[in-house]
DNA sequence: GCCAACGTTGGC
DNA sequence: GCCAACGTTGGC
């Protein structure tokens, strides 16, 4: 009822350039965010995102590889279907539909940046050496400093290296 | 509950 | 394709 009111929290996810773009994911407008199997990343989108917090999208395997764009958290979190399904390669043999191991949210496109923020210019970026993408290099679902999600926008959307201050 | 082996991520 | 980082598994 009141959540309008709660302060929004960012986030950061990966995805293969090769395998979902930001390109992909304005063509589809949303998609389920599947195949996630690391614990970390799915108490972050079973427990913590809302609907509504704004995502930066991370082109991992890319060249160069870098924060294109945004997203949005689209829905509220919901037990990963493939899990589910022995085909697949998310299967999972210790869950089940009564008690579910994977929880996913649906992403929805925002925005692709005009430019590409690259891995190698949030490196060189003194205000976000703390960055969770620097710190922690395998985590494919993460949280976000909003300083830094700022910081990341604003160099995206054309201010090249952040070095001047409103 | 420790920790070595193993598998995966992801930059380069 | 290489390999470092690092999360997960499984023996004990």
């Amino acid at each position: 009822m009141a959540d309008s009111s709660k302060p929004k929290r960012f986030w950061l996810v990966k995805s293969e350039e090769d395998v979902y773009s930001i390109d992909h994911l304005e063509k589809d407008g949303t998609t389920p965010w599947d195949g996630i199997r690391n614990y970390e990343a799915r108490n972050t989108m079973r427990d913590l995102m809302k609907e509504g917090d704004l995502v930066l999208y991370y082109h991992s395997n890319a060249s160069p590889p870098g924060v294109a764009g945004l997203a949005r958290v689209a829905s509220t979190p919901y037990p990963d279907p493939f899990q589910f399904d022995s085909e697949s390669p998310y299967f999972d043999p210790k869950a089940t539909r009564e008690e579910p191991r994977w929880f996913l949210v649906d992403m929805a496109f925002v925005e692709k940046f005009p430019r590409l923020v690259a891995l190698a210019e949030i490196r060189e970026h003194p205000d976000l050496e703390d960055m969770t993408l620097l710190r922690r290099m395998r985590l494919s679902v993460q949280p976000v400093d909003p300083a830094h999600f700022e910081a990341v926008c604003a160099m995206g959307r054309g201010r090249g290296g952040g070095a001047e201050r409103a």
